[in-house]
DNA sequence: GGGATCGTTCGGCGGCGGCCGAAAAGAAGC
DNA sequence: GCTTCTTTTCGGCCGCCGCCGAACGATCCC
């Protein structure tokens, strides 16, 4: 339940439920407890009852685990599987920020053109701020860290390599799926690159050959 | 067990038993299952088997895990607690690097000074990595970031604050044990700023006041 | 209002897993 | 060789915990 809900989205009990094979009841109780931690936030909708992760930072705990636990893939069979899985790994939403080739393809650019800073560590240069409000038409309110870092490294669970996540990443995901860049492939957290989408990462940076 | 070994030295089988306040042959037990997971490796020495974290990935995750979960202070109960427990928050070891008030004034003096950026993201500047070889002796091929990074953020359990960690902030910490600036008080991980270690921070950081 | 859907509460079952003690194995010292 | 110390192996016990089903409550739709 805990990974599924690592797409950022706000399941049903049921849902859950399902996804996981158990009986509701006992989903309601596993809910509990992890509402009661800390780690799951509630809201109540007519008859609906949604969960969600707490925020970033339980995100960040739970993806940090699951890239120890998951280095063996769990041998998709069939058709619909294979597709479904290729799709992930070409691109995805990782909570709210943006994963797989297509995530680690823009971090790599973005590292490239000298708005990202790789060697040092993982963080926004002075540049990529600028770009960010001036290219991307960001507010700068929007950007400004709270508790929540600005730019951090998550660790790409297929392509085994950083992508950018923190407030950034957020913010700029959150501009691709607005602008129509990008666009989610059914109800799950797969992601792919429209035309439009392909075009600006060629104009913004130079990013020319992604599939 | 995994909480007395975030301190980054090897303890034998019987120390963590005791520690843990279990029996030896229920510690056997979870050490196996600790190393079969890969989080802890053994080196055998006669009759003793010490066991280690297997490296700073290991560390960072228990770190995070500790994190979220520690937000008591265990009530310290008599002097001798209260007094190692102020030794703790005053200067401390945390893996490999400095924590508590010493490691967190350090990383903000840095950061004042320009060689982190804190801004960003947590990274290195380009007068950190200079400073680091320039200053502080430290040879470029140790600083070499492998599947390390260079510098990152470690939330510091009793500041709640980020202290610097990393191959930077391992390498750091050595060398403030290598030339006396820092000594360790008793066996623990509690340590204390030598009359050198004042002088050394005065004039390399215009660190003034760290008690 | 009646029926369907969704969620929760409660009780109870089964099994896994943590724990220990006793005994044995390995290593060091005499 | 013997003793001492540390660690491991093996049974076995106990308790917790995860699981479910059934009943109930809540909500929406017709």
């Amino acid at each position: 339940m805990c990974l599924a809900l690592l797409d950022g989205r706000a399941w049903t009990a049921g849902e859950l439920a399902a996804h996981a094979g158990i009986a509701p009841s006992t989903a309601t109780q596993h809910l509990h407890r992890l509402i009661d931690g800390g780690l799951l936030v509630e809201r109540r909708q007519g008859r609906h009852r949604y969960v969600q992760l707490a925020g970033a930072s339980v995100a960040q705990l739970l993806e940090d685990l699951s890239a120890r636990i998951e280095h063996r893939p769990a041998s998709p069979r069939g058709l619909r599987e294979v597709t479904a899985n290729s799709a992930l790994r070409r691109g995805r939403t990782c909570y709210d920020h943006l994963a797989g080739r297509l995530g680690v393809a823009v971090t790599d650019a973005m590292t490239r053109a000298g708005l990202l800073d790789q060697a040092g560590g993982f963080a926004l240069t002075a540049a990529g701020l600028a770009w960010l409000t001036d290219t991307l038409r960001l507010s700068p309110e929007d950007l400004r860290p709270g508790n929540r870092p600005l730019a951090r490294g998550c660790l790409d669970w297929t392509e085994r390599r950083q992508h950018l996540a923190g407030l950034a990443g957020a913010k700029l995901c959150e501009t691709f799926l607005a602008n129509d860049w990008v666009a989610r492939i059914g109800s799950g957290r797969a992601v792919r690159l429209t035309p439009n989408g392909k075009a600006a990462l060629r104009d913004l940076l130079g990013l020319a050959d992604v599939d």
